[in-house]
RNA sequence: GGGAGCAUAGCUCAGUUGGUUCAGAGCGUCUGCCUUACAAGCAGAGGGUCGGGGGUUCGACUCCCUCUGCUCCCACCA
């Protein structure tokens, strides 16, 4: 095979990814074998790679992927997601791009253009994700609305009703008057904003009277026992802050506080709302904060959900001023059609002509917006809608994951989970759009309903409950609201193995609870939490034994990736440009569980550097001739032996790494593994000379060694990984990396390592002495070694340093003949014959003296110490005394070192 | 307002039950090299009193308190 100098994942990638869907690589079956199951995490069915879903992918990979090769049976189930609001928002943008209104369009009309859409674009992201080398089992790919998991929807969804969970209710709602439609409470987020405190004069209305109070001033709680009174030529007034001027069309009330005594003569009063004219009693509560603004709260039961609280427990009317679309309603007396913000402008302008207006303040404050459609403020609106109670989920899913059953990386989102699960409040289930699955309840009349998997269903069940035997299906009229996406996520679990559509079925049985769940902790509430309480509800165990939280992926400066801000890469282009190993190991790089990534470009150049590195390994060792009747070197015999004991204790260390969850603590210790244990040092230790043949026994060792390197990288760099272990020797059609074994650790002796590492370091040591003396790598020097040096690994040195004569001594004579330094607790001595600067050597020798003579001091003052030693355990007391000789001796040959080239 | 977390080399981060052969890694920087696998490379070097202060302990980057700065989540002050 013909090696270019750079590794070129064009020519490999595609290859490889059809390989393995050819051979059924990544197809499961149940069987004997263990299962490792993961379910994606379903991106939107019409949505592209991004950032994040590279992170989040290729963890999922890495993990699938070792598993398999751990000899378990690999299950990674792909799909996507309907994303109810996103997708029915781009869908009527696109119509609205075409002249078509959705509301011109009939239900199934819609939903045509609906499906058009996303068989259009649907799968995109399912392709590039094939990109990445992710290893999904494609032929289970499901999305959240095949039939499988819609009636998997439609059943949990009459089970939960008929289980008395699911209500339909008249509840405050956050709708979002674009999309026109409820969200949940956790599909709105809250931003600040520079906004105004409105302040209005509310008139006391003429009927009442304040003529008690003519005597005092304005403003002065002190001659009015704590009352602060406003009143102008047109009488006494009382002033209302609010950042939402427009509602005041639907004021039913003014309140205040009942302990407030700046209020007290308002009490029982009526007041006038401004321009509105309308009269509205004073009512008191002590949800009023006394110290905002002037204590003085229009209540707006409609428009607000404070206010409808209050509402409540005082009984009062409720004006819905807003059309679904919040612009200004019948019901209002002024303004009638006007978008909201646009009134809000007029009527600051009226109020003021009007001299209704005290005055206004800068103000911060929260408004919520629909996290799908992000410029839109949620309106608070009074609606019909279905809920789900969740306290009885809640508690069942609370305990498996405080109590560690059901582990979450990292525990910190423990508590996040805890808070949440605490204050949780019923689900608003129901969404005012067409593009979802749709409610089964079925109505004969504006009221009454049954719910039923079918409509046959239903008009049996109708027909009892209405007592109405001759009752047909063309008298039922369906629900019109769609559920949310979530809804159907939360099963996903369960739905992807049809869990409910045929509960113990063998796929179920076998691959559920999944083993891991790798998802972003933005949706821990919507998707996580959700997730594990229909596991419990219906599998009777959790969904998956671990939840990995990657982090958000940021820009170097920390900020959120975002089209807005232009600084998200194209993640395709990445591919093309680095090839998807390299992006791999970019998005690995610094990812701990948890904790943002801050990505780089940087970051994926090295993951493309340590390809091309592994590339060019691969053609230095393919290169070799060998000759099976030339004997092992003794350096090469050296290096085997050592290498062979790293590769146990690196598998080991990655192993412990993947137990934790620490990729690219994983990640980091194979990078540097294989390049600088592998490449920058035993590669270079067994190179033959240039031209001549290396000895078989090397030459195969090595080769095993290549084969375990490739295996411990695969999961994460599989192309190149594949790539070259098919070029490693023959291979039949069908063999592949990916389904071979991973290497396990054998027996290896920490002290051996450290011993042949001696011969690395004096190596190190000589090629520094070389750059500071400025002596070629082509010289050889000699040197005299002190102290219990390994020989038999000597012969490493020489090769790597170029050394000359090496003698063992037990003194050095003439150290002013040369520069030593010391490894471990021995003395290098490095013969330069004169060439060195003694002033100089002795200053560094001095300061080495002065290093070790502090440390030694630390040492003897810990051992002199009567309580370090009596409390302190025994094996720590007995690394400080060895610590003590060690310094000790070090210490010794330093000394005779200066003094001899004092002399 | 409540809760969680973070502050360690220029940058991004490790540091698991407190023990100065753990003050580390990668990248970047500097110096020298086109050495016959790789300049997307090789060799070598410098760099931090672990945010400030206090405490516990024989001993703290590691535990406690406090201050400062930052991040995130939750919550109905209009």
């Amino acid at each position: 095979m013909e090696l270019s100098a750079k590794y070129d994942p064009r020519q490999v990638e595609d290859k490889w990814y059809r390989y393995w869907e050819e051979h059924k690589c990544f197809h499961s079956e149940p069987d004997e074998r263990e299962p490792y199951t993961i379910v994606i995490p379903p991106p939107n069915v019409t949505g592209v790679l991004h950032m994040g879903h590279m992170l989040n992918n290729t963890i999922q990979d890495v993990l699938v992927r070792r598993a398999r090769m751990q000899g378990k049976n690999a299950c990674w189930v792909p799909g996507t997601d309907h994303a109810s609001i996103a997708t029915e928002s781009k869908v009527v943008k696109r119509l609205a791009e075409q002249g078509i209104r959705k509301r011109d369009l009939s239900r199934e009309e819609f939903l045509k253009h609906a499906w058009d859409w996303t068989h259009e674009h649907g799968g995109i992201i399912l392709k590039q994700l094939r990109r990445l080398g992710a290893s999904c089992d494609w032929d289970r790919t499901g999305f959240t609305m095949d039939e499988v998991r819609s009636a998997s929807v439609i059943k949990v969804f009459v089970d939960l009703y008929n289980k008395g969970l699911i209500y339909r209710g008249l509840r405050m709602v956050n709708w979002d008057p674009k999309a026109l439609t409820a969200l949940s409470n956790e599909e709105v987020i809250y931003r600040e904003e520079a906004s105004h405190l409105y302040n209005l004069k509310y008139y006391v209305a003429p009927e009442c009277d304040c003529s008690e109070w003519d005597s005092y001033p304005v403003n002065d709680p002190e001659h009015a026992g704590g009352n602060v009174l406003h009143r102008d030529e047109k009488g006494y007034y009382a002033v209302v802050a609010t950042t939402r001027p427009e509602t005041i069309m639907g004021d039913t009330a003014m309140c205040i506080n009942p302990k407030d005594p700046k209020n007290r003569w308002l009490s029982g009063k009526k007041v006038i709302v401004p321009l509105v004219g309308r009269v509205i009693p004073v009512i008191e509560d002590r949800y009023v904060e006394i110290e905002f603004g002037t204590g003085c709260l229009k209540v707006t039961p409609a428009h607000d959900t404070n206010d409808y609280m209050l509402g409540k427990t005082h009984n009062l009317e409720s004006i819905d001023i807003f059309n679904p679309d919040a612009t200004v309603s019948e019901q209002s007396p002024l303004y009638v059609g006007m978008d909201r913000f646009a009134c809000r402008k007029q009527i600051v302008k009226d109020l003021q002509a009007a001299g209704l207006m005290e005055k206004v303040e800068d103000y911060t404050n929260k408004v919520g917006y629909s996290e799908r459609n992000p410029d839109t403020a949620i309106e608070p609106r009074l609606s019909l809608q279905w809920f789900l109670k969740m306290k009885h989920f809640a508690d069942m899913a609370l305990p498996p994951v405080m109590e560690d059953r059901l582990k979450f990386y990292p525990p910190k989102y423990k508590a996040t989970y805890h808070n949440w699960l605490d204050g949780i409040q019923d689900w608003c289930i129901s969404r005012q759009l067409w593009w979802g699955h749709r409610i089964p309840a079925y109505y004969w009349n504006e009221e009454e309903f049954v719910v039923a998997e079918t409509l046959q269903e239903a008009v049996e069940l109708a027909r009892k409950a209405s007592g109405n035997a001759a009752l047909k299906a063309e008298d039922l009229h369906q629900d019109e609201d769609a559920l949310d996406t979530w809804f159907s996520s939360w099963l996903w679990p369960v739905s992807l193995f049809d869990g409910l559509g045929k509960p113990g079925n063998e796929e179920i049985k076998y691959y559920y609870p999944t083993t891991d769940l790798v998802t972003a902790p933005d949706i821990i509430f919507f998707w996580v939490a959700r997730m594990i309480m229909a596991g419990y509800e219906y599998m009777g165990e959790m969904p998956f034994k671990n939840v990995y939280f990657t982090g958000l992926v940021r820009d170097k400066l920390g900020r959120k990736m975002s089209k807005s801000l232009g600084n998200s890469p194209d993640a395709l282009k990445l591919l093309d440009d680095y090839g998807a190993d390299g992006v791999r190991i970019g998005m690995l790089l610094c990812t701990s569980a948890g904790s943002d990534i801050l990505f780089d470009e940087s970051q994926v150049e090295q993951g493309r550097n340590f390809c091309n590195k592994i590339w060019n390994s691969f053609r230095l060792l393919k290169g070799w001739s060998v000759d099976e009747a030339a004997p092992q070197g003794e350096a090469a015999a050296a290096a085997v032996k050592w290498f062979d004991a790293k590769l146990s204790r690196t598998i080991a260390t990655v192993d412990d790494h993947f137990s934790k969850f620490r990729i690219s603590d994983a990640l980091m210790t194979l990078y540097k593994f294989f390049w600088d244990d592998f490449c920058a040092w035993y590669l270079e230790i067994i190179k033959p000379e240039y031209g001549k043949p290396i000895d078989g026994a090397t030459y195969r060792a090595t080769l095993r060694f290549f084969d375990a390197l490739l295996k411990l990288i695969h999961p994460i760099m599989p192309f190149i990984t594949e790539e070259l272990w098919q070029g490693l020797e023959e291979r039949k059609d069908g063999e592949t990396i990916m389904l071979e074994l991973q290497p396990k650790a054998g027996e290896w002796s920490d002290e051996e390592i450290e011993r042949f590492e001696m011969a690395l370091q004096t190596a190190s040591g000589v090629r520094g002495v070389r750059q500071s003396k400025n002596i070629s790598p082509r010289e050889t020097v000699d040197v005299l070694i002190k102290g219990d040096y390994p020989k038999e690994s000597v012969c490493v040195a020489v090769k790597l340093a170029n050394l000359g004569q090496v003698q063992f001594v037990d003194a050095i004579e003439n150290p002013e003949a040369g520069v030593s330094f010391l490894v471990g607790r021995c003395e290098v001595f490095v013969s330069l014959s004169g060439m060195i600067d003694v002033a100089s050597e002795m200053a560094k020798i001095e300061a080495e003296i002065a290093r070790y003579e502090k440390f030694l001091a630390g040492v003897k003052a810990k051992l002199g110490n009567e309580r370090f030693v009596a409390n302190a355990p025994e094996a720590v007391v007995a690394v400080e005394r060895k610590k003590e000789a060690d310094a000790a001796s070090k210490l010794e040959s330093l000394r005779a070192s200066l003094a001899a080239l004092k002399k």
